[in-house]
RNA sequence: CGGGACGUGGCGCAGUUUGGUAGCGCGCAGCGUUCGGGACGCUGAGGUCGCGGGUUCAAGUCCCGCCGUCCCGACCA
């Protein structure tokens, strides 16, 4: 490939407006061109990128046994409205209307459309296991997009479904998936961490998150130093704390904060620690008052909330909500809650006594909280934000918490779709049975950026050779030279034929704009063809993942360039 | 959506405070000299100063509205 001929608009200067190392490498090295917020052009090394990506993915999957099919991305809303996710997903889908007045959506991911498919045409126990996959581009209109690829409106996705008989047909499914899912990363020389999470918007019981560790990723994970607990932090768990003895009961006694609306305000005031004050907040799901409560240097964490909630929607108190509820925002307390109110305790609120919490009246706290004498609680649950050093819930140990970038998400769906969608199947017994379903994700786009964040250095980019546009580049040091030249061309000939991915710097540059350009890209083995060299019979050759650099006889230049690529990383 | 910053040739920026000829570097085109770590000289092209109103003799600059981009919070591959 003649990089004279190629479209590859790197860029001298950082781009404005960028933070994650990957949006800016990936937009200097012309990778990608920015087209509005969250959409992005891909160039042609991009591509090139991205293909690899996709190979092995498809490599994987069809080893496994999995079917590539292509659904269509536009979608008919109907089966969303029956699994309520036309709902759910709510402005996160991108919704359209055809000329008869036909509601349409761009599908954010396929488990709508898969499932009848499978329902119409595989009716019988004998046509299962079936795993489906596909490689199409989904969409997700985002609050907020951001860091260039890893959080994008339109994105490249490989999406597996899996239909099976019974649940441990669809745990051997699942199983089959997740080590899939590890040799996808592991080829891809990512960093990937398997963990316990959350299953959102997707829905189901069992499921994992593939997380790439890197320091701008937006997903929090915890990890136990012995190394048997992972998780994300939406799904984390620590053990909860054994009860303490409780001390004498102090009494109930009002005290005066004014204007100390947050629970710093009331240490201050107070002062006394956070964790002896007792935050009590508000929630509304569907049309009952839920109080969520937790000691007051912990936060309640929403999801676990709407887990317990499901499928209520729950949303936190607006203004509105105080006002008429009666409520004194900034000072609520537990106290004196009708039956009406649904009292959720985290599992910390257990131990604790003599709470300091709000009086339920504007400037007036609390002290000598105490349950059940002043308050009830309805339900100790794990309903907290799980926070640096709180014991792993295996062994005790002061969990961690890490950085991450989730690539891939992996469910057992169970009968969340083939329920409501009514998709069923004849068991060998003659009856009807619902698929259990499992359904894999993994980001393309994503994973690309993943591995630049995690590889990369000052000079730019410098992926693994399974991953990088191509895999050598011979630069012409000195166009003007004509031996130079031929003999650049020969070698770049030579390594073509040997099945190399090979492209040729012959650009109207000068030798600094190739070599700096060659350490941006991240080609695995550059290889210098200069006058100076050709002179001395040799061309000199560079490790971009080390900088190491040597030297060939001209010769045998092209073998010597495959040598150094096997060493690469 | 709420909070913040920004928007001036392709890219990166100055100019806005105090209204008065639209600038710099890189890139791009031509010619010449260079030629192994982002060369140099000369010449040149390229700008509705995000958009729309308003104030003014005069607006990139002041006022109002809108749009867009990025960053911080609720979402997820």
């Amino acid at each position: 490939m003649r990089l004279s001929r190629l479209f590859v608009p790197s860029l001298r200067d950082d781009p404005a407006d960028v933070e994650a190392p990957s949006h800016r490498l990936l937009l200097r090295a012309g990778f990608i061109r920015p087209v509005m917020s969250g959409v992005f052009t891909t160039l042609p090394l991009g591509l090139r990128t991205m293909r690899k990506i996709e190979a092995i993915v498809r490599e994987e999957m069809d080893a496994s046994g999995a079917q590539e099919i292509r659904m269509p991305i536009i979608l008919p809303s109907e089966p969303w409205k029956t699994t309520g996710r036309w709902q759910a997903y709510g402005p996160v889908m991108f919704k359209l209307v055809d000329r008869h007045g036909r509601e349409l959506g761009l599908g954010p991911t396929q488990e709508e459309a898969v499932t009848p498919l499978v329902a119409g045409d595989l009716p019988s126990y004998r046509d299962l296991p079936v795993n489906l996959y596909q490689v199409e581009r989904k969409y997700r209109d985002e609050f907020r997009p951001r860091y260039g690829l890893l959080r994008v409106r339109e994105f490249l996705m490989k999406d597996a479904y899996s239909f099976d008989r019974d649940d441990e047909a669809m745990h051997r499914s699942y199983a089959t998936m997740l080590d899939a899912y590890r040799r996808i990363f592991d080829r891809c020389g990512l960093e990937v961490l398997v963990v316990e999470a959350d299953p959102g918007t997707i829905g189901g019981g069992t499921n994992h998150e593939f997380m790439a560790v890197a320091d701008i990723g937006e997903d929090l994970y915890v990890s136990c130093p012995n190394g048997d607990y992972l998780a994300d932090v939406e799904a984390a768990r620590s053990r909860a704390p054994e009860p303490v003895a409780t001390g004498d009961l102090e009494p109930l006694t009002e005290v005066s904060t004014p204007g100390a609306a947050t629970i710093a305000a009331v240490t201050d005031q107070l002062g006394v620690s956070a964790d002896r004050t007792l935050k009590c907040i508000l929630f509304r799901a569907g049309d009952a008052v839920v109080a969520a409560l937790a000691p007051g240097d912990r936060e309640i964490n929403e999801v676990k909330l709407e887990r317990r909630l499901f499928p209520t929607p729950v949303r936190p108190f607006e203004d509105a909500d105080f006002a008429s509820g009666g409520y004194a925002k900034g000072f609520v307390g537990p106290q004196g809650f009708g039956e009406d109110v649904l009292v959720l305790a985290d599992e910390t609120v257990r131990g604790g006594a003599n709470w300091i919490t709000g009086a339920n009246a504007a400037d007036v706290h609390v002290t000598g909280a105490n349950t059940p004498r002043d308050f009830r609680v309805d339900e100790y649950l794990d309903l907290s934000q799980i926070r640096e050093g709180d014991p792993c819930p295996n062994d005790g140990a002061p969990l961690r918490i890490g950085r991450s970038i989730v690539v891939g998400h992996i469910y057992e769906l169970g009968t969340r779709y083939s329920e409501p969608l009514q998709a069923r199947f004849v068991d060998e017994d003659g009856t009807e049975q619902h698929y259990r379903m499992g359904c894999y994700g993994l980001g393309i786009e994503r994973t690309m950026a993943a591995a630049v964040e995690q590889f990369h250095d000052d000079a730019g980019i410098r992926l693994p050779k399974v991953l990088a546009p191509f895999e050598v580049v011979v630069i012409v040091a000195n166009r003007d030279d004509e031996r130079v030249v031929s003999e650049a061309d020969r070698i770049h000939s030579e390594l073509s034929d040997l099945g190399i991915e090979v492209a040729i710097d012959d650009r109207e540059e000068t030798a600094g704009v190739k070599f700096a350009d060659a350490d941006l890209i991240g080609y695995p083995v550059q290889l210098v063809v200069g006058k100076r060299g050709v002179g001395a019979g040799t061309v000199d050759l560079k490790l971009r993942a080390t900088g190491e650099r040597s030297q060939a006889p001209l010769a045998e230049a092209a073998r010597a360039a495959v040598d150094l690529l096997a060493s690469a990383p």
